[in-house]
DNA sequence: AAAAACAATGCAACAGAAGTGCATTGTTAT
DNA sequence: ATAACAATGCACTTCTGTTGCATTGTTTTT
């Protein structure tokens, strides 16, 4: 019991109520969500509180940011072993144009990719858009 | 000679000063813009044209939008023979953290991608982010 | 246990990007 | 020439992301 207060020991961040309920709604959610999209699940809270909190859980890869194309970021929670490093654990993203929502694909690993003489690769983001399984049926 | 008003006759836009000055900036980049760049480079004219010229171009396909995960919308020209179709014309794009520009690697297509069963993929989106190679000289 | 130190929250406000409605100007076609 | 339509400019709005500051809450030190 009590897993989610040791995770967040394991983290160094201290346990607050909000950062539990958020964490929840992350997990629930099979999808990845906007900040507008937990605004409206915790209408008492403040903006800010969110904004910050999510910022948090970022930096100290609790959750990922997903940049999927509509033009805002996204977040979503990192697996378990995730150390937020290159060619470790960067996943595909999907972006549904139908119902307009993101899954990771973390079964799906990102290719080699090969840039150009000069050129030092950090990092890679690779967004999949179409048609996701639940829309095509 | 004319080239360009030929090239806007093929794509059935009209032939305006501000359509041609804005491609001939984008042509002169090497680099992706933002619709900022294009409002400094151009002062006199009015934010909403600039805008909605970006989007004429777009929709014709003589420019595509480049998210490179900064939040800020890019743009840049397409190639010559593109049709904005996927398995043709993806290429992949470079973001130097260090300059914060965004180039197109026209040469690089986008390797095949798999998806799970039951998503159809339509278009691919595929950033690397890192250093350049004027910023690793 | 009280006080000091620090982290989290809430409020207000701001900046920038993106987008819309409407009037006006410019261009094309009749 | 004029009617029809497209392009431009202006004003304004919305949304996202962000920061400063005061307040509340939680540790840590004495």
């Amino acid at each position: 019991m009590n897993t989610i207060e040791q995770f967040f020991a394991t983290k160094n961040i201290r346990v607050t109520a909000m950062r539990l309920l958020i964490y929840r709604f992350l997990a629930d959610k099979q999808v990845a969500v906007t900040l507008s999209d937990i605004e409206k699940a915790f209408e008492k809270a403040d903006r800010t509180t969110l904004y910050r909190t999510i910022k948090t859980f970022e930096e100290k890869c609790i959750v990922h940011q997903i940049d999927d194309g509509t033009g805002v970021t996204k977040y979503a929670l990192c697996e378990g072993d995730c150390n937020c490093e290159i060619n470790n654990d960067l996943h595909l993203h999907f972006h549904c144009n139908l119902c307009n929502e993101t899954v990771c694909l973390t079964d799906h690993k990102i290719p080699q990719v090969k840039v150009p003489k000069g050129f030092v690769a950090e990092d890679v983001n690779l967004v999949v858009k179409g048609v996701c399984n639940k829309c095509s049926s």
